[in-house]
DNA sequence: CCGGTTTATGCAAACGTTTGCGGTGTCGTT
DNA sequence: AACGACACCGCAAACGTTTGCATAAACCGG
């Protein structure tokens, strides 16, 4: 924002004609004289001038920039979801403004308002694990910004959402080392205060009910990150509670596990069978592979953007909230092979 | 952007007071007041004032916001550098906005562009590798516009940059492979036209001819993807060129070269030992686990945000463009381990 | 030669802020 | 009574655009 960047004005002065005259001979209206055109397109050409956005958006009332809340950068999920959000948005013409919580909800909150500030026309927001309270979210809508929620949603508020269907997924999943002949299966979860923790659960124990093996507390866990779950593992097996198989919530989670199972001297798939979450490059790097969900990130992020930019260009005529459910599907691989 | 929004003048109309009252005691001014103070303060909160970041942009010409143009977000790499990025840019209350390449030059311009035409106050970038043309980056030094190169650098234009010792780091990974033993070390590389795949065979090829060995041209393949190495190896073993070592420009390719020697049969690390580049997510969790160099991401983004807002804010006196060189720390794991 | 149309341009306001400067009104002091 | 000091506030311009409206010149037909 230097002093140094040609102006519409400039050009004017540079010209000896109005600022207006400039501007319309830009873009092509027709009220212009072909010469004039000529001599300020070529003028503008010569000084590399370009269109100060800024005060485009403080014209136009429209800044044609979007918001991003995302939990964490550093995760092949939230990275993808980011790099397919970048690519719809730079196809239709939109900048994207990165905020991360890095999971703290003040930090979130801090989020929300810059992006308020900044006059977004837009926001694509995941929430932090440890977000329960929306008025921050709420706001955005109370200002007529339209949100649209990708994978992490919340609970009580109507907006635009695109989500995988975690029950579903959580079901098969589980479902899938039940075919395989396992009846003691451990879930590594996530926080049951994020829906996507709680649609997983539900949906591991939907598939227990099914098969009619009880639910036992002892091998259900929160345990959502590498550590977490290389303790939760340990734990299980010091004290002796035999399980054949884990649906994580999460590759990383799944990958302690194994680790940690390996460790202690058990063979997967043979003793025990895994099932992650999510599909990241890591699912195809691990010995033996990890069969997981694939999450469809990049397809979320564009998904999500398309969405949201519906909601801004017809910002008129208001319609009905939609949900979109990819469904995501179980790569088996040979964590999990019978 | 939307006409809801709280204005100054909205407060003013409300409380019959003037636009400057309102600007001035929102920022606590002698000139105002105690009891108007609080009455404007009073209602900024009530109606949820928040500023139009967009109209102060124009009005200061500062944007408080950068951009950064990277090739690729879904890298760990890269989005350990964006991590880092962002959360030094927040502490400082700069906004980023984030472009990707996608390793592409035209886009890559394009990017450029935009951000010139954001006003942003300054850039970090990282080019694609195949940009060999870098008028659209000098033309943000034309117009003032501070940047700072991260990790791909470009040789002929001086600015501030922060990147790691390729060339060292190349060195003594090279050279931890010949201390246990290997003679024939297998090298893939990147883009000779990126710096960086420059520097690190020429460590690789300094190590080998420190210890006497002579380079093999066979042994020196460009491949700098999950792919392109199995393919690599396939074709090394395939035409039966023996190596008991390989260094490869990053840690996918060295997964891909690992698998593909352990699918064809060989022991990791005793008939072949592996090192990698960048230290991902991914180092820990192969099997063996990955002998890598620690790019150190996260803190090449903070160093760099650090770099570039030290311009933002210094911006008249001028000082020699900076290069910090981070010290690439070499991580010894499984794969290499005599 | 006059009224009317066309063509090409400029004026000014607006978007939401900030800020230098000037203008009130109320004191206290001599 | 007059004057300066002080406290408080508003005017207006500016940042770089866009755009409705007015204006000016040129042309045309009758």
């Amino acid at each position: 924002m230097k002093s140094g960047l040609v102006t519409i004005k400039d050009l004017a002065r540079e010209l000896n004609i109005s600022a207006s005259t400039v501007s319309r001979a830009l873009k092509d209206h027709p009220d212009i004289s072909k010469e004039t055109k000529r001599a300020v397109q070529e003028l503008a050409e010569r000084l590399n001038y370009q269109p100060n956005a800024v005060a485009l958006s403080l014209k136009q009332r429209r800044s044609n920039t979007i918001g991003v809340i995302i939990p964490e950068i550093v995760h092949y999920f939230f990275s993808s979801v980011i790099s397919g959000i970048e690519d719809v948005a730079y196809d239709a013409g939109f900048n994207v403004i990165i905020c991360q919580s890095n999971e703290r909800y003040e930090r979130e909150v801090a989020n929300a308002k810059t992006l308020l500030a900044s006059r977004v026309d837009g926001v694509l927001v995941s929430i932090s694990k440890h977000t329960t309270d929306y008025k921050h979210l709420e706001n955005f809508q109370n200002n007529e910004v339209p949100i649209v929620f990708y994978d992490r949603v919340v609970p009580n508020i109507v907006a635009d959402q695109v989500i995988i269907d975690d029950f579903d997924a959580a079901y098969r999943a589980t479902r899938h080392l039940i075919d395989s002949g396992r009846t003691r299966i451990a879930h590594l979860g996530g926080p049951m205060a994020l829906l996507i923790g709680q649609n997983r659960k539900d949906g591991y124990l939907k598939a227990l009910k099914e098969a009619g093996i009880p639910a036992d507390e002892n091998l259900i866990v929160e345990a959502d990150s590498f550590e977490k779950a290389r303790m939760a593992i340990m734990k299980l097996i010091n004290q002796k509670i035999k399980f054949d198989g884990v649906f994580a919530t999460n590759d990383l989670t799944a990958i302690g596990a194994m680790q940690t199972i390996q460790k202690k001297g058990y063979k997967i798939p043979d003793e025990i069978a895994i099932v992650g979450f999510s599909d990241g490059r890591f699912s195809g790097i691990t010995d033996p592979t990890l069969t997981s969900v694939d999450q469809h990130g990049y397809e979320m992020g564009t998904l999500a953007t398309q969405m949201l930019l519906k909601r801004i260009i017809s910002e008129d005529d208001e319609y009905p909230a939609e949900t979109k459910v990819l469904n995501a599907d179980l790569i088996v691989r040979g964590s999990s092979i019978i």
